[in-house]
DNA sequence: CGGATCGTTGATCAACTTCAACGGTCGTGG
DNA sequence: CCACGACCGTTGAAGTTGATCAACGATCCG
């Protein structure tokens, strides 16, 4: 990987944690970047996650399937985001969910036991994922609470204005699934902001 | 506060971060223990939550309060879990919850900047707070997953299942919120059961 | 004892789902 | 490069889950 390319994940990190320059090598030399087509997984049910993924281009999404079959995405990725099946590889056990590529992507992986390495040598690349569990719970937090206070409408428009560009790039049932509701009750939605914009 | 009565706390720490007994006593300085009396905030809203609290007896509840008046509990804690408003606490705004004591209660408190001192003076303090994240971001995604996947019976079950102290010792109307119900309806499911026992 | 709070029950209602049918688009193989 | 099938989003009608409103009984606490 060219240093151009990878560019943002350094940003990504310095925003976090003020690395030295050999901090971000060593740290940067713990992570493969690989190129998954659309539609591939990276993620199943019954394997242990073993990565943690950074997107350096492309999308994600992560969803599980309920005793009724029905599809519900738990988290979206596109570039500057992480994403793996959170319980699986923290915890080291089999997950429960599917990761699969929206489109064609590029990402850069680091291995759990390579985590474990960083993390136990210094105090740094401690701090660094202490801070990434910190804004997911905060960010699961927030997700709890608009699930409970919001309406599936209110919950869809506050998700398209803090978030656009996913709304563009996912797949509208992925979305509605994400929010809580059926792909046709979010075109309903949808179809009525049309007719009061015009 | 006698080493008899915090022993519990002592259990918690260590089943996390396997600390000696110099770090134990270091970290112990910096929290102080507090009587809660039942109906007692802890937090409240537009107040900047300075402390995380964790629980050696009583019982506290954690919500909001959304535009319709309506109140929804984010979380629960009863003895050897923590509570505080999570995104205020760790980035340091605004509160926008309520944290209440639902019966008389005795907590160990520390401050954010303590907090902050702790991790930056040690490797395995900080280590103990990243593991206090993970825990609370898997936590909360796996409420994340049963909100979209379970109907409100389930959630009822699954909960009452797993946390059946909690359901003895809070109020009804606060576990409704917490499981995103009614009142009314949460009334109903449990009669429900009662009648298929006798 | 008296008022406030909490849980219960019934009747009605609203939000959202389900089912079914259709049109458009995408990508895949011939 | 075209044709076909699969998949995706849309729309309408009917059905469910859970909410709302209202009234009442029980319990707790001062």
């Amino acid at each position: 990987m060219t240093d151009e390319e990878i560019e943002p994940f350094l940003q990504h990190l310095q925003k976090r944690v003020p690395f030295s320059k050999q901090e971000l090598e060593e740290l940067l030399s713990y992570f493969r970047e690989k190129k998954i087509k659309k539609r591939q997984f990276i993620i199943q049910p019954e394997f242990v996650a073993r990565h943690r993924s950074y997107v350096l281009e492309g999308a994600f999404r992560a969803y599980v399937i309920d005793d009724g079959g029905e599809e519900h995405t738990i988290q979206f990725a596109i570039e500057d985001w992480w994403i793996s099946d959170y319980n699986s590889y923290v915890y080291q056990t089999p997950a429960t969910m599917f990761v699969v590529a929206l489109e064609d992507s590029v990402i850069l992986q680091i291995d759990y036991d390579s985590e474990q390495k960083l993390k136990a040598a210094h105090h740094r690349y401690e701090t660094f994922f202490r801070i990434m569990a910190e804004r997911s719970a905060a960010y699961q937090q927030r997700r709890v609470i608009s699930n409970l206070t919001r309406t599936a409408e209110e919950r869809y428009n506050d998700f398209a204005e803090r978030y656009p560009l996913i709304v563009q790039r996912v797949p509208q049932y992925a979305l509605a699934s994400y929010l809580g509701m059926t792909t046709e009750f979010l075109s309903r939605i949808r179809n009525k902001k049309m007719k009061k914009k015009s």
